[in-house]
Parts: structure tokens; sequence; C-alpha cells
DNA sequence: GCGAAAAACCGATCCACGATCGGTGTTCCA
DNA sequence: TGGAACACCGATCGTGGATCGGTTTTTCGC
């Protein structure tokens, strides 16, 4: 007996390795074949050119990736960059802790570069006044 | 053929639909049985007293929840609060998407807090703030 | 045009894991 | 001491990522 939804609110059925190690890859080069990419592969995380090929086609009906044929191969590039994902992946855990209010998922990412090390804090409110700036010019 | 680790960095397997409810079960009232656990649940998702046992005893694997004998029953607590869980979440996806430099990661949240509504942004801006302060005193 | 090489495409496994529950063994107390 | 309540065990299902071999299609050089 199996009720309940498949997947009712998340929005990413959870990246794999071979899947993010993939985005990673096109995020350094854009517009790679699989051929390509299957050769930049990490040592020790090599896979069949078939393997990689179908990790791309999952990560195509996600609509990370978008393709082009290119000669007779598929060229692939990375729909999301990183911030948008990380955006993503960011809303699907709030998305399933958030209790109305914003500010716990703050708080602890706040506390998270805390903890990091000595100068994350730093880096992050450089990164927070920069931003504060940039909007006060529009 | 199946080498690769099966869950090599990651922290937590990803929390399932039931486990997630029956965290929050816990964290709006400790210390409570799978059975009144159970009747508490959202109507829309109501389970056999089973399924709860073993969900709870997943967590139990987990870390995430602790029990103890009370009469011949387990009475269950949260082992982390939500913002714990929340900060580890984080943590797991971050760990997921930097390479090296933390930079990326901090900059992609900013831009997330800055996109999600007028007023995130200098909340982040405050709680910065304050942990540098409490920083420098100590 | 034609044949080999390279890719795409298809489908078959395998594994991990959450959810689900029934049946059986334990424990406690009226 | 006999239920009732619960833990415990194991079976099953569905989803989804990873993996690959075999077959078909496409391309390009000769």
């Amino acid at each position: 007996m199996q009720k309940k939804s498949p997947r009712p609110s998340n929005t990413l059925p959870q990246l794999g390795d071979l899947e993010l190690t993939l985005l990673k890859a096109l995020w350094d080069a854009p517009d790679q074949s699989a051929h390509a990419l299957r050769q930049k592969l990490p040592a020790a995380h090599s896979s069949s050119l078939s393997t990689v090929q179908s990790t791309l086609e999952r990560l195509h009906r996600k609509h990370l990736v978008q393709r082009e044929k290119r000669g007779h191969a598929y060229t692939y590039r990375a729909r999301l960059g990183r911030p948008e994902l990380l955006g993503k992946l960011l809303g699907g855990v709030i998305r399933q802790l958030h209790t109305g209010s914003l500010e716990p998922i703050l708080s602890s990412f706040v506390d998270f570069a805390d903890r990091f090390d000595d100068e994350t804090l730093e880096q992050l409110d450089a990164l927070v006044q920069q931003r504060l700036e940039q909007r006060g010019d529009q």
C-alpha cells in the first residue's frame, strides 16, 4: 500500500554524486560533449560513456542542463549557475523546515559561517555591505 | 558493477516526509510515545503504529532522536533543535556545492537573501553585525 | 555512395532508502 | 496469570541514482 504523493513539496529529487560532478565540470567549462566530460572526470570517479550519457540525460530531464546537437554529438551546458542552483537547494531545505519566518534560516547560516573559520564571517559581512550599496545605487 | 561509495560525503541521507512530520511533532512537544505521536499525525498523513515506530527507529539510527524506556514503551525526544538541524542541512547542501573556496556559497546566499524579499537582506545584515559584536566581546 | 567510427538510444540491473505493515515475541499490570 | 500494549523482525513496494551492454542512427572520410 503506497499512498502519499511521491514527491510532495521538494523541488529537486536530490542530486547524486555523478550528477553533481558533471554539473561542476560544466560550470568550469560550458559546452562540452559527453565524451569530453567523461575524460575530465576525477580519476576516482571514472564511468563508462554510457553512464555519463544517461546521467546527463537525467540532468536534462530535470532541466538542469540544456543540450544542442553539434555534429552528431550533443553539447551540454548548465542551465542554472551555481548561485541559482544553491538558491533552489536552499529553498528546498527551507521549505522543509520553515515556520513562517525566515529568521531561523538566516540565523543558522550566520552561525554556520561563524563556525566555519575565522574569516568567513567578515567575508560574509563584506558581501552583504557590497550588496546593500549596490542596491542603493538604483 | 557498482563501485562508488553509497553515501560518501553527505551527512544526512535526506529526510522523508514522515520523518520530518514526526520531528516537527517532537519539536512541538518533546517526550512522546510512538502511540501519542501517531494520534497527533495530520489526518492526511495517517499511518499504522508499526510505520510510525519504524520511522522513529530510523530517526534513532540517524541520531536525530533519542529515546528512553518509560514503563514498557519508548519515549522519544528530538536530539537536535530545529535550528541545529537546519544548520546541518545547510551544511550538507553547502558541502555538495563548494569547491575549495567558500566564497561562491556566501555570494549565492547573499544573492538568495536579496532576492527573497525586500527586508531579508537587512535582516541578514543585522544578524551578521550582531554576531560580529558578540565575537568582539570575548 | 559506402563503410567504419562515434554517438545516441534503449532497456536491464543493481543498490540505497523511505514508507508501509503483519506477525511474533516481550513486558507490565490489573 | 492473561490480556493489552508495545517492541522487534522481516517482507514488500516504489522511487531514483548509477551502471553498462547491445542496437540503431548519424557523420564523415575515402
